[in-house]
DNA sequence: CCCACATTGATAGTATTACTATTATATTTA
DNA sequence: TAAATATAATAGTAATACTATCAATGTGGG
């Protein structure tokens, strides 16, 4: 896809670690082999005891790492809104037309993902579907609220703050920019989920990217704008 | 609100219970104190134990009318839906004006929950705050495929239904009447949470109901229709 | 009125989970 | 080379999500 610079590392807010993952061998192994084991058996019964004996490690040492399994979740979810916001500014810088920006902000938040090869320990596709069928559990806790003074959610925030922006560049008095947003983040994730597992609650149709159609053309339609294949 | 019929009984699909709830006192105390706790405490830190002894029986009974807790959330949120669909109905009926029944339907759905003294033992606002933190992670499992070959998911399945068909009268060459019903109700649930743990997801506006005034015009601008107000 | 049967209660037990604690060993750094 | 640090190895604990067994209590039919 885009040519990224391939010598930068994804920050994740500090809070959510005991020990920066990223700075040991151990570390690397345990971002990889969680992102496998839970892709394989799911978060429910993921345990820090497979995810040792996984890697050839031991409980004890995970647990210098991350607290919790809830914990480890975070850390991986927010490097997913991370890495998002990081290729989205890739994506929409030296764009002027703001219409443009939003459409490619929508397709990057929707599209499958392709594996981003500049990230060793970490596979994207695995790590889009895990954020696809277990990111809501990481707040919709009775922790939410510490976790978010801790800044645990920062990442996604941000990614949404970076589009709510660029709706608001396009309709400066529009006045549900953050709702719309979360709206059609959170929906995207539902409705990959639902075609895969529910599929009376969406629509599939052979030959064309649903989820991605529907919910481009729902905020433009929603935002009043064309679609900016009409002007170019 | 309405005035509907007293004497009748939501009905949840059997395969989720292993015996009627609604079918002896035992039955409709679990109910009670389990929307009683779970809405107190969270579904995580609930157990059957701490339900039997909020209730005065046991673990073994409890176990019962229910083979885990994750069926019984399950019950919870069945019952729920097809409450709301009920509701819908009477909500509905002879209104000829299809724009008018989709609009009432989104209010339905997106509308704080108000007490319906017709179900004894159900405490509908504490319910309908347990649907917004906890229904997702009914389908969010493993076991989704074999739920919903049981049924589980049928009252879902039948609201999110009912209201799509409202879209086709209205527009019978609509693409994603579905997925758009789908993102609607989910979304609403979503943004009822953020409103009060994650601020910085939606938006709050002092005086207005910013859910439900969002939902109703994103609807009406992806389908390309006018309020109702406008014409009577 | 008593027998059959279903319902609930009381109690106990099991495998697993989510951790914590302790000590030993290997590796790095000062 | 001593000291500090990271990891491994092992053990232990309280709680969870169940299952199993058996006794007590009705309830309804003949």
């Amino acid at each position: 896809m885009e040519i990224l610079p391939s010598n930068i590392e994804i920050c994740v807010n500090p809070s959510i670690y005991l020990k920066d993952p990223g700075s040991s061998d151990l570390g690397n192994r345990i971002i990889k082999g969680s992102i496998g084991l839970i892709f394989e058996i799911g978060f429910e019964s993921f345990t820090f005891r497979k995810l040792a004996k996984a890697i050839s490690s031991t409980e004890a040492s995970v647990y210098r790492y991350f607290e919790s399994k809830h914990k480890l979740l975070l850390y991986l979810t927010s490097w997913y809104w991370s890495w998002l916001e990081y290729r989205l500014v890739f994506l929409v810088t030296n764009v002027e037309n703001p219409i443009i920006r939003l459409e490619r902000a929508i397709i990057l938040v929707s599209k499958q993902i392709e594996e981003d090869g500049n990230f060793e320990h970490i596979n994207e596709i695995k790590l889009h579907q895990i954020v696809i069928s277990e990111s809501s559990k990481v707040y919709l806790t009775r922790e939410v609220d510490e976790d978010n003074k801790l800044g645990s959610f920062s990442g996604y925030k941000q990614l949404v703050e970076r589009i709510s922006s660029i709706i608001l560049e396009i309709k400066p008095d529009y006045k549900y920019p953050h709702m719309l947003v979360s709206t059609v983040i959170e929906g995207i994730h539902h409705q990959r989920y639902f075609a895969e597992d529910l599929p009376r609650l969406t629509e599939r149709i052979a030959g064309e990217d649903s989820i991605t159609a529907f919910y481009k053309s729902m905020v433009l339609d929603t935002l009043n704008i064309e679609p900016s294949g009409k002007y170019s």
